[in-house]
DNA sequence: GACCAGGCACATC
DNA sequence: GATGTGCATGGT
């Protein structure tokens, strides 16, 4: 599993270079785009991110104050406006009865203790709990997502259902805990996902169609 | 007009 | 504990 891991990564960076993620312009906005971005294309995203963007709506204070109507009207593009609105809202809540609704205190909290109370959160799951921790608050934490079950389990080298964090542990086992290796490593698995991954044809030209995994050495 | 996209919560068995 | 379903827009 350990020289997959790494021979994969090699591969990916080989081909693309450093992704530079995550695509936002401050910490609060990584969140944001973290919530907005579940089981939804990227691009819909960014437009519900531009709607913010441009009424000021981009800070803890104002999402604190708008109405759940206007928000969801706002997110309209991402999809699921009306459970995002109230999923941001929660977050916005759970920042302000926390930490005072200050990223920076919110950072001070070690960890563990952090991303159990992410998860407390109504609406934020593992995936998107571990995006924070790593993409908002550069923290030593392996996102695991769709494409990354999808690419390894078609490797054989993990079952297609397997759990998030059977999946994650097999990454934080391999590798040297380093934030910016994962998130690399993350964005890079995006990056051939969607280049790749979404038919059969495609699939046989990916640039990890040649690593030494189970499925092409029994093929 | 299907089918999919950087999930998650909740109902039901 | 496993499995199924609702949530919704915009691109291919």
């Amino acid at each position: 599993m350990r020289r997959h891991l790494q021979k994969i990564y090699t591969r990916l960076f080989a081909k693309y270079g450093p992704q530079s993620w995550w695509p936002a312009q401050s910490r609060f906005e990584v969140i944001i785009g973290a919530i907005l971005t579940q089981n939804t294309n990227w691009t819909n995203v960014m437009k519900a991110i531009a709607n913010l963007r441009r009424e000021n709506l981009l800070t803890p204070l104002a999402l604190k104050n708008i109405s759940l109507k206007d928000l969801s009207e706002r997110i309209k593009p991402a999809g699921y406006f009306n459970v995002k609105a109230k999923r941001l809202k929660n977050f916005v809540d759970f920042l302000f009865k926390e930490y005072n609704g200050r990223l920076d205190r919110m950072a001070e909290e070690p960890l563990e203790e952090l991303r159990k109370k992410l998860l407390s959160v109504n609406g934020i799951g593992p995936e998107t709990a571990d995006s924070i921790l790593l993409y908002a608050l550069d923290q030593p934490v392996f996102v695991v997502d769709a494409y990354t079950k999808r690419i390894l389990s078609r490797h054989h080298l993990i079952d297609k259902d397997a759990p998030y964090h059977e999946v994650q542990k097999n990454f934080t086992e391999s590798l040297k805990a380093d934030a910016s290796l994962f998130n690399e490593y993350h964005a890079l698995i995006v990056r051939v996902g969607k280049e790749f991954c979404k038919s059969k044809p495609l699939c046989d030209r990916c640039p990890l169609k040649t690593i030494n995994s189970p499925i092409f050495q029994t093929a």
